[in-house]
DNA sequence: TTCCCGCTTTGAAACGATTCATTCCTTCTC
DNA sequence: GAGAAGGAATGAATCGTTTCAAAGCGGGAA
């Protein structure tokens, strides 16, 4: 009697597979037909053996290779609730800074079998939107997200809808997020601070849109710095915007920059991005780094010091960030005991060729001949 | 009120999480006892509108963002087989090379609101199989695949478990699988006739695995290149194998390169990445390049024009290879006419300063104190 | 013999959507 | 007024799992 049923059904199965390509995929069902089980314990056996007795368990297991069965997530998930499905939004995957934090929560998260669903919104409100509309529809797990937005209003939305969310590289702490994050404020004191203990007056700062928190802060951290530097002698601040922290916007900020009154001697940008467009400008117009203008960077990518010349910069540590926003999600998502934390880093300026001043070391081979 | 931020965090991460997101989601069955009308309604109002009347609908979408519902993709999925996902394995997200690419799929996929998991190998088999099959179980609607190893294997095993598959960066027209890919013997040999045309006769090749089909392609285009050259005149290649294509290895690798016997005058790397720690390498030894030492990368990754000195590379339409290779698995997941395809671009080399013997062009800053 | 107690195994009921054969209404035609 | 046509809405079946109350089965105790 029970056989009729499965016969039945794998001839319309069979009249339905007029297409050669559409052969369907194995089902527990079939594990359990040829093991000679019930389907409750073909998933007893991949979810809970230790109460399937032992020759049971080598019968399905055997069942279970023979037809090459793999299981369906999405019914997984249907009945359990969890996708193991990790959304990560960030603002540009062509950005090694971003790069090297999903290294980092990648690292984390495979070893639990989560996979990553990658999402670049290229800083556009919109696109973030998207995003976050279709991670909810996939029901993910936890998010990670470097929102567009200066305010928090979507990434507190997305909690409110119980979704657990990390802030990545950007404080959450005043709306009760997690988060990882360095601190933009005091990074950006920091290359300031530099360039007017290098004895530079007028500085300016490449910046990008004043919608993204972290230009916001590191506007914020320069412009103590000057206010700091005008109590000994005059120092001046003059802010260059663009519209995306991008290389190519960063070469197009130097016109504006050497058109700046009084002219600035030196340059610090929001984003080593940023700071490889200006360095790429300033020589195609023929200004010496850091003679007639000093660069100053942010976010220490790889590259930053392999420039021509060596670009000083702000260092974050970003595997670790990625690394401990991860973690950080993983312990909401698994429900271990949490509250939510903001986890701070410590930002670190390193001063390389573009803003020392001399003496140059000058490369042997140019002295030879 | 700065100050009542910590406070407030505190309270809220109590109650918080726990109790507040064990309210169930909104499922299509509300929103239809809302609408006082049938599941089977909301539904087509969701994917069949015109069959619906527009007062229905309207109760409906009324209803649905009155209780902001959410579409589970999970049951969608159990039902149609859809899961609007596509997974990205490749060998090294750091590596800029695959950003771009991953950059070009996306933009393609996510206009048809497909989602991209990516997954990234490290080069590891291990961790390659591991991720196959977390993304078959995920029922991933097709897979973009940079694969590990030399032969196809892997990837013609998914293609005959149905999985629709396009290779990255890797012909696959010699298994009948579909690919976007560049010439790498064609792009070895540009680099290596480019080296033996400058005069000089010992190069050495810093090679990746031999795994990696690129690697051995490459190898192969550098091979034809020193035989031609041999007709005319004495030419060597030597090649130095590294584990992994990553700056760390490259500049390990000159050690090996400054010990060779001939000492070689010029080399070319497997990658761009190996490129950069060739060159790190070759500063921290005092080599100057290209006078001492002339180097070429490959790939010619955004950064390779910005280094000291500019790097010669090889030129790969990246974004361009992730577009296309996108296109052709949408072409095969949506069922368009579509027959398996290998898109083949060609590569082109782009001379620069570490290849360029003379004249060095000074910079200005340089000539004047 | 009966009863009880663990240890295994079973099978039906979810999970949240889509599909499709039916039913229900109107309107129109003859 | 009967019947046909066709547009809207219905609701049960289905997708592939997991879960859990219940049943089956030995064996030991009374």
């Amino acid at each position: 009697m029970n056989r009729v049923g499965p016969a039945e059904r794998r001839r319309s199965s069979a009249s339905g597979t007029d297409r050669a390509s559409a052969k369907r995929r194995v089902t527990i069902r079939e594990v359990a037909r040829l093991a000679q089980v019930s389907i409750g314990t073909v998933s007893n056996v991949l979810n809970n053996p230790s109460v399937v007795s032992a020759t049971t368990r080598r019968r399905v297991l055997d069942a279970i290779d023979s037809t090459r069965f793999v299981r369906n997530t999405a019914a997984h998930q249907l009945r359990v609730g969890k996708s193991r499905t990790i959304g990560v939004v960030l603002l540009d995957i062509a950005n090694p800074f971003f790069t090297e934090i999903v290294r980092g929560a990648e690292h984390v998260l495979r070893d639990q079998d989560y996979v990553l669903m990658l999402c670049s919104t290229d800083e556009s409100a919109n696109r973030e939107h998207r995003y976050f509309r279709v991670l909810e529809e996939h029901r993910v797990d936890g998010l990670l997200v470097c929102p567009v937005d200066s305010d928090l209003e979507s990434a507190v939305a997305l909690v409110a809808r119980g979704i657990p969310t990390v802030l990545l590289d950007r404080d959450g702490s005043s709306h009760g997020l997690c988060s990882a994050a360095v601190d933009d404020i005091r990074g950006a004191e920091l290359a300031a601070d530099h360039l007017f203990d290098l004895g530079h007056q007028a500085i300016a700062l490449v910046n990008g849109p004043a919608a993204i928190r972290q230009c916001i802060d590191r506007k914020e951290g320069a412009r103590r710095s000057v206010q700091r530097a005008r109590r000994c002698r005059s120092a001046s601040l003059q802010e260059i915007v663009v519209g995306a922290l991008t290389i190519d916007q960063g070469e197009a900020a130097v016109a504006a920059l050497l058109a700046a009154e009084p002219r600035p001697s030196a340059v610090m940008c929001a984003n080593d991005l940023l700071a490889f467009g200006v360095l790429r400008g300033l020589a195609a117009a023929g200004v010496a780094v850091p003679e007639e203008m000093a660069v100053v960077g942010y976010d220490d990518v790889v590259f930053a010091s392999m420039l021509s010349p060596s670009l000083s910069s702000v260092r974050q540590p970003k595997y670790e960030l990625g690394v401990a926003a991860a973690e950080l999600l993983l312990e909401e998502v698994t429900g271990a005991p949490h509250e939510h934390r903001a986890i701070r880093f410590e930002p670190e300026l390193v001063v390389r060729a573009s803003s020392t001043p001399r003496p140059v070391s000058v490369p042997r081979a140019l002295l030879s001949p």
